[in-house]
DNA sequence: GATTGACTGTGATTTAATTAACAATATTTT
DNA sequence: AAAATATTGTTAATTAAATCACAGTCAATC
């Protein structure tokens, strides 16, 4: 069974909420207090952890601990999977470095670049390969997701590439869309997209 | 009549590639032609350009420069926005040059952050101002839409200034959920769980 | 000039996602 | 210990989004 992507969404943002709340030492959480953390409905809550199968201490909230274990359980591998990112322009060293550190079972574990100046640079801990070394490298350190963070003119054809070393799952940033065989999972985020979303809101929204 | 939310998101993203066919002389496009740049099916294009009430020379596709002037009526607004980004690190730098030079009626014109030492800096043309004097600039500039770039521990602190400045949309890139008043436009972009759900949908498919 | 083929535009249907409604349960209050 | 309260889990209803199915149109072909 998979779960809807939504609702995977939404328990990634959960776990960041209830690991918080670890933190601050709080043990059980109820489920309208992790909606208002969220931009979101009790219900809804209720609903995505009924999809994961977990059930709280009735009338005492979910116990905080066992619901991030829980998640863990679905969304984390169980050795971890890990990450490169190809392309270290300004968006490349920004993504690398807003997740290294965050404890997760996500490694990121090295940086492509075609520009060989930047070769063995390293940024927060992670190396950076040539692009020409891609496959070698992410057979040798089983590297099985990509971030694209290149440029949009690049972008095809170093896709390809990624098919062709065996990647699984690709996070794409460029603002191309980018085909891949069926097998191999693809996510896109188109910046441009969102920001004219929002100015076609506010626009609505004046008049 | 507002329209889909998914719908705005695709005719952004159409009116890219139709930009893109200008530039190779390509005058028409079948709504199949469309769609294969776009993971996406003829009929959702069909629906999405019958969303907008355009209707195309029947058999020769849709006329490219008029589609793209009919989708620049809904989206943009006629004088264009103005767009300010808040927070100066790698993030913020990033999404700052990858829309400078864009031709669009989002205009990045200002960034902000609390490190005076980055003050006065040029970023792709665009001037740093410290963090206090928001509302004066984003006032004097009728600045309206902000891109939130700043570390998680400030962000909610910032976005309270941003509504005491009169900022009425955010396109939110820090990991923590904000709140917002109501008239406010809201989008949020978590890099962290869609890698998450990428991660999910890897390991679903292998097993 | 009838017939075919290649498209578009759109009502009807299906599927996915969200929300409403409420029974069940545990806790606190009276 | 009965009543009131707060909360969950889940079925049913609703809404939003995507897809199907097909009539209508134009141009090309027979």
């Amino acid at each position: 069974m998979t779960l809807p992507e939504r609702t995977v969404e939404r328990l990634s943002e959960y776990r960041r909420s209830l690991l918080q709340c670890l933190e601050e030492g709080k043990t059980h959480i109820f489920s309208h207090e992790l909606a208002d953390l969220h931009h979101n409905t009790a219900v809804q809550v209720r609903r995505d952890i009924m999809f994961i199968g977990y059930t709280s201490m009735q009338r005492k909230g979910y116990d905080v601990r066992e619901l991030v274990d829980v998640i863990g359980d679905i969304l984390d591998s169980e050795r971890g999977l890990n990450v490169a990112v190809i392309g270290v322009g300004n968006l490349g060293r920004a993504v690398t470095t807003y997740f290294v550190g965050k404890r997760s079972k996500l490694n990121i574990i090295a940086t492509f670049d075609v520009d060989t100046t930047k070769m063995d640079r390293v940024i927060s801990g992670v190396k950076c390969y040539p692009l020409s070394r891609l496959k070698e490298v992410v057979e040798a350190q089983q590297i099985s997701i990509a971030i694209m963070t290149v440029p949009a003119d690049s972008a095809a054809e170093v896709m390809a590439q990624l098919v062709e070393a065996g990647i699984k799952g690709v996070m794409n940033f460029t603002t191309i869309p980018l085909n891949v065989p069926p097998e191999m999972y693809l996510d896109e985020y188109d910046m441009i997209t969102s920001l004219e979303k929002v100015a076609y809101f506010v626009k609505s929204s004046q008049k």
